[in-house]
Parts: C-alpha cells; structure tokens; sequence
DNA sequence: AGCAGCCCCTAACATCGTTAGGGGCCGGTC
DNA sequence: GACCGGCCCCTAACGATGTTAGGGGCTGCT
C-alpha cells in the first residue's frame, strides 16, 4: 500500500488524516497514525506542522474541499435551500465531519471559496450586505449545529450495535414511560420526539429558515407551503 | 478548602467536574483532577461512573442545571425569543458549556424540564405535536450551533492576548486584501462578515427563525419588522 | 465470628502530544 | 574539493492521559 512517499507535503498531510479518520473516527485520530499512514514518524510531523490543531485545520479544509456548489438556477430559495441540504450531506458523508468542523473557523482556500459563492446569491437575490452576511452564518450555524445533534449517541444505547431506528424506539419507551403529572407534554409527543427521520426533521428547519429570510425581501418571495 | 469529604456523589461528582471545566476549561478536565477535586484518586472515580463519558453527561446537566426559564408572559412570540436568549446565555455563562453540550443528547433531568416546558408553549401557541417537537429542536440546534462558532477562535491569532474585536478587526484585514477578482463579495462584505457584535448576529437568526415558525400558525403571527 | 457489600487505594498499561538533539542529503559558495 | 546552511527525517524521552487489576479496610447483617 505504502509507497516509499517522494515527498510530504501539508497536501499529503491533509490527505492521510483524512484517511485515519475515515478508518478511526476523530478520538482515534493520533499523529503517530497519521504519521504512518504518510510513512514517516510522528516526530517529523512537527516540521510541517505547529501543532494537532493545525493538522485539524488542514483536515478541516480537506472535508470543505469536496463540496460540490449547487447549479445557478431556480429561485433564490431553492438555491438557498440546496446549500443548506448539501452543507449537511457533505458533513454526514464523512465520519465524525461535524466534530471536526464545529469550533473551527479558521477558513482554507475551499471554504472561502463556497462563502463568496454564497454571498454573491444571496446579494444577487436581493438581500442587503449585511443581511447576506448574516444569513450566509446563520445557515452555516443551523447545519452545524443540527447534525452535530444528529449524529450525537440518542443515551447510553450508542455504538453497542443498536441501529438508529432501534435507538429511537428505544428513547421513545423512555419518554412514553415517564411520570404523565410531570411530563404530560414528554409523553404526549414521545413519538414526535424520536422521530428518527432526520431528513424531513433537516428539512422542517430549513424552510423555516427560508421563510424568515423571505420576509427581508420588499416583494417577499414566494411563501413556502407551494404544490409539488 | 477541600474538606473531608463525607461521601462522593454522583452530584458531588458533577460539581466538581463543573470547578474544574471553569478552571482549566475542556481540554484540561481529567479525570485525574476531578478526584482531587473531591478529594479522592482518579480510580475511585470509576466506583461512581463507569467512563469519562458518563462523566461528561452529568456534567452536561449540572450545566443545563442553573437554566432559568422565562418568565411565561408576552406572546409565544416573545416567550421563544426569550428560550433562545436565554439558552445562550447559559453557554456563554460557563467556559467551555457549548463544546460539553454539543453532541451530548442524552438527556439529565434539567434538561426534560427544559424541554417539557418549552413544549408546552409551543403547544398552547397552537403549533401541532410534530410542528411543536421540530420547532424545539430547530431551535437548539441553532443555538448551539450559533454559540460554537461564536465562540472558536477566528482564525490563528486566538488564544494568543488578541481581544475579540481585535482578531474581528484583523480577519476584516484579511478579508478585505483577498484577491479581488476571485472574491469580490468577501471583500466587499468584509466589515459586515466580520463583524464582532454577535449579539445582533445571533439576534437575526433568531427573529428569522421566529418569522418562519409564525407562517406555519393558522393566523400567521405578528410580523417581525415591528416599529420599537 | 464471619460474610457481603461498599468505597477507596496503589500500580501499572498503553497511548497520547510534544520537545530536544542528532544526522544524513542536497544545493550553492569559496 | 571542502565547507556550509537549509531541509527533512530520525531516536529518545518527558509528562499526562483514560482505564483496569487486584487489594484492603470499613460497616452492618447474620
């Protein structure tokens, strides 16, 4: 597998974490292994790198990298939306994308990249600089946020084999089960609660996003609950 | 200070956990240090807890813990407004709480009174059992979401005795002396992306979330751009 | 007296991030 | 040809981490 490497480069570097991450998940990512995986010893890293956060930077970046931006058409929404959709797709695609994303601002070449992007559409749609700008973060906060939630264990039935649906009935029982005086509200909406579909969970958000920002626009676009 | 300790508690446990998080922030809670912060070795905590993760969870509540929750007058409007401030607030009271709660569903005892309350109005605003359990975890995953990346350091200069406006003035810098060809809206927007006042930040995401859960009432809700 | 549970201990393990110091190799300069 | 400085990697080690194994008192019940 490993080829005696011509050269490290922070490239490389970015590269092989991503690797062991993909394989060990973020608490299991070491310099050791990284090192390793470029075929060198951890030791060596510190030439190329300051520290391991620095090496989360690069990581960072690394995921940004393969964002695909969405097609330049439709409406201002719909644009908006398929951002917000992809933004999430990319951070589940990888494992543990979230934990490495989140806290982290410093922005690669990539991510400004698909920020300047973003803002030209939403400038082009109407919205004023400074409601671009916070609106462009306030997507990026929601996805964030939500898939971090997402992906977090649903109680102590985590990584011990229970699927996520299996999680879910599992959280429902607890909150059906409940003292109704206390919590008549917990155990009425035990269902809706643990509902494991997060894609229309994502979804709900998100169009509450998009009609709040609608209501900026002098003409107000389009409402949300249209056919299709 | 620490005197005899006449029986290490679960709850003993989680205050501790909490004085240490305040001093020495996330990355330096041991287990090490919260024994002798209830005046024990590391092992014995390991009677009481079974993992540093169960740890981290009583510490996610003890956090929840000292959550306010506002006063119940003024419109649904107002009252989720206030939710979001609030829950804010409280991760930005303590030192490192957004890094402890994110990704920490399971849920403690203070955080089922938080949520079965919060349900409650959404309920008595007449937003359905779905709509209601989706609007609650919308908006904590923005809040927590917002607080993250609020509070990660905003590019190197972090740590390091730079003020917040400060490293917000200096990313403006960065921003603005970008190649203007390529990213002509993040040098145009420079001052609005960087932006330092983060209430005002958090404050928009927080009435567009507002606006868009109003459009799913039945009467639709007071419009947001009120004079005042 | 003896047994059982509770609660804490000392040692030790493997692993971690990071630093100190050394040594080849490669280009250019006297 | 000899020297030299930068580049890039090495071995060794430091202190600290989460966690486990095994032991030992103390309390209260039989």
């Amino acid at each position: 597998m490993a080829e005696p490497t011509p050269a490290v480069t922070r490239q490389s570097l970015a590269a092989a974490a991503l690797r062991v991450l993909e394989r060990d998940g973020l608490a299991g990512l070491s310099m050791r292994k990284v090192a390793a995986e470029v075929g060198v010893r951890a030791a060596s890293l510190y030439w190329h790198v300051r520290n391991k956060e620095e090496l989360l930077d690069l990581l960072n970046d690394a995921l940004i990298a393969d964002a695909e931006i969405p097609p330049r058409e439709g409406s201002w929404r719909e644009q908006f939306l398929e951002y917000g959709r992809r933004h999430r797709a990319l951070l589940l695609a990888r494992r543990d994308a979230a934990k490495v994303v989140a806290g982290r601002l410093a922005p690669g070449p990539h991510t400004l990249a698909v920020l300047e992007d973003q803002l030209d559409r939403l400038r082009a749609a109407g919205f004023g600089d400074a409601d671009a700008a916070m609106a462009s973060y306030l997507l990026s906060a929601y996805v964030q946020g939500f898939v971090l939630q997402e992906q977090s264990p649903l109680s102590a039935a985590e990584a011990a084999g229970a699927s996520r649906g299996e999680a879910a009935r599992a959280a429902g029982e607890t909150f059906r089960t409940l003292p109704g005086d206390t919590y008549p509200n917990l155990v009425a909406l035990a269902d809706d609660l643990t509902d494991p579909d997060m894609n229309t969970r994502f979804e709900f958000g998100l169009q509450r996003l998009a009609d709040g920002l609608a209501a900026l626009l002098p003409q107000g676009g389009t409402a949300s609950g249209g056919p299709s």
